[in-house]
DNA sequence: GTCTATAGGGTGATAGAC
DNA sequence: GTCTATCACCCTATAGAC
């Protein structure tokens, strides 16, 4: 039952190529897009090459998709280290590249079968960890009236679907949701609930 | 200029069905799946005839997209008159089917471009008459400080991911984030925020 | 109104030469 | 590793017979 097709090497440089190609694609044009043809043009290279790196499309974009959740956890680590980890947390989940790859990402793990579990995990594994920093970050506040859990829930839902409502041009009511925002943090910011992790 | 193509009536019997097929698909398996293939098969009639009816399938996917943001005004209307606005419009907008067709016209205006401005137009009318209900039950609470946009932006946004997480199995954070939201809306009824609208 | 037939494009994927 | 050639399927849409 083993596959007879394929050999290109994990470190290919061409391999790269055709991630890198998907990446771009998936940023800019969208999941829909992506194509073996679509991605080997943006590449350079040849349709039938990309089948000699990935056996399926799944599977190239299952090496996207792996890629850009290390990404996100780079991203996700140096923000706890800033200044106002919460205001750097909510930067990282409302910047635009970033809410609007997490639609993305959420897209294909609606269409395909093969990364959708992939996709559930990591996002079941981040959303863990932020709501383990933000309590830790809020301390004895929030205990059970507005658990870190519910308040990331919130955070989470709100920059991600500003982000794609103003794709779409659709930006009636942002600004208020940004002022309630902004003084959430701001409240949270002058009771002391801020400062940095303990360095343990 | 003139199309010499098509003549199915408004009303036409096979004309409805093909707009119901279209709604069905568009519900149990999104947006993509709508193809005029599919659609003439949901509906048990031939692909061709589809082209007698509609001239492009932008055209059917416009009838669908009408059909479906009236009906929504009519579930709005109704939240109105309940006994609790304000919970009724959060069930309105958190129903599973509500916020997954949200969603799914969402994606629709960003891969149709001659259907975006009816969506994006229908969804501004939709939220500006959520913003003016919420102004009006909250009265003088949540001026500045917690704008009546900011709070329908807020719910609408967590409505919408508690929504798309569920469908991928995905439910961390969703009881807590629920648990703010019920306290919220209990917080508003103790204060009597939440009376019907005069009837002027 | 409804049908058959088909054009012209896209898609994922494979076989086999070099 | 990389290429040419190709299969089998999907798609939107049209032409023209009935």
């Amino acid at each position: 039952m083993t596959q007879t097709r394929r050999m290109g090497a994990e470190g290919s440089q061409r391999r790269t190529l055709f991630i890198d190609a998907t990446e771009e694609i998936l940023r800019t044009e969208g999941y829909m897009a992506v194509s073996a043809r679509q991605v080997a043009a943006k590449a350079g290279l040849k349709t039938q090459l990309l089948y000699y790196y990935f056996l399926t499309m799944d599977e190239l974009i299952l090496a996207v998709v792996r890629r850009i959740n290390e990404r996100r956890q780079q991203r996700f680590d140096e923000a706890l280290t800033a200044a106002e980890p919460l205001r750097a947390l909510w930067a990282l989940n409302s910047d635009p590249s970033s809410a609007a790859m997490s639609a993305e990402l959420t897209a294909i793990a609606n269409h395909r079968e093969a990364i959708r579990a992939e996709i559930v995990r990591s996002a079941q594994e981040f959303r863990a960890q932020q709501v383990a920093a933000v309590s830790r970050l809020l301390g004895h506040r929030g205990d059970s009236a507005s658990p870190a859990a519910g308040l990331v829930m919130i955070a989470v839902g709100l920059a991600r679907t500003l982000i794609a409502e103003s794709a779409l041009g659709l930006t009636d009511g942002h600004q208020e949701a940004l002022v309630i925002v902004e003084r959430v943090l701001a409240d949270l910011s002058r009771t002391g609930g801020v400062r940095p992790a303990p360095e343990s």
